[in-house]
DNA sequence: CGGAGTGTTAGTCG
DNA sequence: CCGACTAACACTCC
């Protein structure tokens, strides 16, 4: 579900939050979720007992983020690294019963813990819920940075850091001939966008998704790089997109849905020509364009 | 009621 | 290696 604006927000609303606070009992109810990051995985008693006891007693010091993934330090310098993946929810609730934190929050699973709970953290002050209605995300445990580091050694760049060039772009996007935004959507050449700003930004930059990535020219290379430094800062800024109900640190919502320009807008207007937008299938993802501005 | 679609990505196969 | 496709799962919307 959520994109890199989207978990960049929610890192910041729970962050405040966990700093300082402890562990003191963790409840795993799905243990496939904390047992591995693959698609094939299995129930593994040995992975929760370890996941549990290694963590049980941890003093949170810090959250930070890479790509999609959360990653929770401890003052132990031990780690548990969550990947939302469509539907997953960190939430924190006081000892109030109020929601504080997450991401995102239907209305009707506003109650906590709910049926999609699979992983309670007690906490010294308060509790920390792991949701996930399609149970594709998890939570996994690693003992230090350097097992974390080789966890992400496929990812390519933070589109935030420096080092994300425009001729990082453009030497990356040479390499492939099938259409660009499979290209945008790929973890290892740039982190972070998804079907949201994959759309956003090729509408931006006035490029049709469905254009082989090499037959690109610089100048919209350069185009697609500006849309993406643009975009993204924007939409953390907004506290990501609430397509479905969603809460920031401060009971707000992610208002960047409203500046979406083609993401679920198919049958609108385009805001720059007034060609109604289209509605198209690339790379088995729903994708909106305008025909007219995005050649 | 059946089938399609959903903010993701690892694994498989040609 | 690249590219196309599928599976992991539950729920919502036509």
């Amino acid at each position: 579900m959520p994109e890199l604006p989207e978990v960049e927000a929610l890192r910041k609303g729970l962050r405040p939050f966990l700093i300082g606070n402890k562990i003191l009992n963790i409840d795993v109810f799905k243990p496939k979720l904390v047992s591995s990051m693959s698609n094939k995985r299995v129930e593994d008693y040995d992975k929760v007992k370890e996941f549990i006891t290694e963590l049980e007693g941890e003093v949170f010091m810090d959250v930070k983020r890479r790509a999609k993934n959360l990653i929770f330090y401890f003052e132990s310098g031990k780690i548990m690294l969550v990947h939302l993946k469509m539907t997953g929810q960190m939430v924190y609730k006081d000892a109030k019963n109020k929601v504080l934190a997450g991401h995102p929050i239907k209305d009707s699973e506003s109650t906590l813990p709910n049926k999609h709970s699979h992983i309670i953290f007690k906490l010294q002050k308060g509790d920390l819920y792991y949701n996930d209605t399609r149970m594709f995300g998890y939570c996994l445990f690693f003992s230090n940075d350097s097992v974390l580091s080789e966890h992400f050694k496929k990812l390519g760049m933070e589109p935030l850091d420096d080092a994300f060039t425009l001729e990082y772009l453009q030497s990356k996007l040479a390499k492939y001939k099938n259409c660009v935004k499979v290209n945008l959507l790929n973890q290892q050449i740039v982190v972070g966008l998804g079907n949201i700003y994959a759309d956003e930004t090729l509408y931006e930059a006035g490029i049709d998704p469905r254009r082989a990535c090499n037959s690109l020219t610089n100048q919209e290379i350069v185009k697609l790089h500006a849309a993406i430094l643009n975009i993204i800062p924007k939409a953390i800024k907004e506290g990501g997109s609430s397509v479905a109900n969603y809460l920031l640190a401060d009971g707000t919502r992610g208002n960047y849905a409203l500046y979406h320009k083609v993401y679920q807008k198919s049958g609108t207007k385009c805001q720059k020509c007034g060609t109604v937008l289209s509605k198209i299938t690339v790379a088995q993802r729903s994708t909106v364009i305008c025909t007219n501005c995005q050649k």
